[in-house]
DNA sequence: TAGATAGTTCAAAACATTTTGAACTATATT
DNA sequence: AATATAGTTCAAAATGTTTTGAACTATCTA
């Protein structure tokens, strides 16, 4: 056990994250696949600009919905599951 | 049995309403409570405006978040739990 | 080495949300 | 009837978010 509660502010920012049909669309999309893909596949298959599409990952990532890793020239992205955990399927225990 | 799963539309428009450390405030006081209250109750307790509460208030309630119900000059909420059931507690279930 | 590919950053433009105050409806109190 | 209270609506102002294109870094391929 590591934490009590989440703050309104931590909450708003994930909520904020997952407010947007293209975010929720990449979600979507890693949850199918179920591993990590690089951020230009996903941008391909979703029909976004490389521009929105880093802007999109980015606010993912600082809310801690995705992890991310670079190879070389490319970033690979998954689901933080522990972050849906934690603020939807348990929000009423942290809330 | 009634749905399936939830649009990108709807789960967007239930995130965007808790994407707001306001209405997450008023949340929290209609859980702590535990049953309704009127608005300008709620407003009081958080130091709203009657514009902005009132403004809040409809965004929840067309999220289905809330249910509200008029009693002569006052409007009664509460949380509607089946949507944060869900849209959060069973968010991969119907995502 | 030159050109291509993956992704980021920046500032401006476009767009969306929130706050504010005034005016309003409806009900309650004196 | 006059005044007060609860809440809504409207338009403008203030803020915040998203998109766009150009310029950039880093890596890869020929």
């Amino acid at each position: 056990m590591t934490k009590q509660v989440n703050t309104t502010e931590e909450s708003t920012k994930v909520f904020k994250a997952l407010a947007d049909p293209i975010r929720l669309e990449i979600i979507r999309y890693l949850n199918q696949l179920g591993h990590e893909v690089s951020c230009g596949e996903v941008g391909r298959v979703l029909a976004i600009s490389k521009t929105s599409g880093s802007y999109h990952f980015k606010i993912l990532q600082e809310a801690g919905l995705i992890t991310a890793h670079k190879v070389a020239r490319e970033k690979y992205v998954a689901l933080d599951r522990s972050t849906f955990d934690q603020y939807l399927t348990h929000f009423w225990q942290n809330f």
